[in-house]
DNA sequence: TACTATACGGAACGCAGGTTCCGTTTGTCA
DNA sequence: TGACAAACGGAACCTGCGTTCCGTATAGTA
């Protein structure tokens, strides 16, 4: 899955080793270092985030900085595809949870679980975090798909009366992008699900 | 203010041109020039915030980066000076509000000052979104400061039965640091004080 | 095993930002 | 007005990071 995303990441930006199929196939060892390479960006983005350095994510890996951009033109690139594979399952989530019979259950779940993410995976609390912010970055796309997909879900918990009617999608937005942001740090995760509940009981209008 | 406060700031830092007493006093240009950089450095870390570069503060004072480093040992004397400046009235406030009447009251209007400051000045906004966060900054001592003087006013909130009793200070910590770190891209002042009054009533355990 | 296209490593480059250095300018005082 | 210490500006330096380049190593093939 990172595997395609990646690929699907990389076409758009230039050339790849992942050439047309009937080409002769890449060398056996091209291909496992791409593999190290992805399991590498994984580590290093989930633990130190979205600003970690290149020759980081190389060294762990085994291999050379030009091994990393001879399968990813870029830094970004190689975020993105790692974002990508992380955001994704996370997206159709909260488009799935659009049809729920409780939309005010599953958006609330739908908060918890961003949270929980942003906790476990630094490059995600920062790509959230900037959501609703900055809008210069190639990962904005992916962010911008979360966003609209909340947005429809946060539409529907409105409606069903879950939650109160004078607070705004960009409200979740500020509220979420903030935890996510100071999320990571935290890790106690009892604190984290407070905070969580928290702002659902906010959001709710009511009390535990 | 901002004068004494970074006087007081680059005393504890090192040699500065503030000299001993009786020495000859400085002179006149360098005077107006110390002026001229604590202001651009005032306007310049308000609006870009603390990653702003030393040019930018050297080229609005109309000096160069030469004479900011006469001024101030490192880029993080000049940020210490500003932020204190800044961070000083707020935190006396914390300080004065224990003593209030209704220390519920005064530990939301805390709450609610601290978001707008945020919002004013992002400098400020990064460094209490920080508070929680990291611990290796020169505007630490000053950020502990800060949640040392809100700490105390939370306890006494939560001792008057105004603050649920199931929260802690952390919470308040990560909940306002996300904040504070959102507020400064939110030019919508509404939203703003929308979402502090969710956190605030979040924090009662009731609905307004 | 020998040959060659493919892939590799990591030095080198460019850029940005913090900090230092030094030749020049200027305020101050006699 | 002349002399000198104080202060100035900004070029130069250093470090960190993204990206490129090229001489070398090796997987695949005959």
């Amino acid at each position: 899955m990172a595997e395609s995303a990646a690929a699907a990441a990389a076409a758009s930006k230039a050339a790849l080793p992942t050439s047309p199929p009937e080409d002769r196939p890449r060398r056996a060892d091209a291909e496992r270092n791409r593999g190290a390479i992805l399991e590498a960006a994984e580590v290093v983005f989930r633990t130190q985030g979205a600003d970690a350095p290149i020759d980081e994510i190389a060294r762990l890996a085994g291999v050379g900085v030009g091994t990393v951009y001879r399968n990813y033109p870029t830094k970004a690139a190689v975020l993105e595809a790692i974002i990508e594979a992380r955001l994704t399952p996370i997206i159709e989530a909260a488009r799935a949870a659009c049809d729920a019979e409780d939309p005010g259950a599953a958006f609330f779940a739908m908060l918890r679980r961003l949270a929980d993410e942003s906790a476990a995976f630094k490059a995600l609390a920062d790509s959230i975090a900037a959501a609703g912010i900055d809008l210069h970055e190639a990962k904005q796309e992916l962010a911008n798909q979360l966003v609209d997909a909340m947005a429809e879900l946060f539409r529907r918990a409105q409606r069903s009366g879950q939650v109160r009617q004078d607070v705004g999608i960009d409200d979740v937005t500020m509220l979420m992008g903030g935890l996510s942001h100071s999320a990571f740090a935290a890790s106690d995760t009892p604190a984290r699900s407070r905070c969580v509940e928290l702002v659902c009981d906010a959001l709710r209008g009511r009390a535990t």
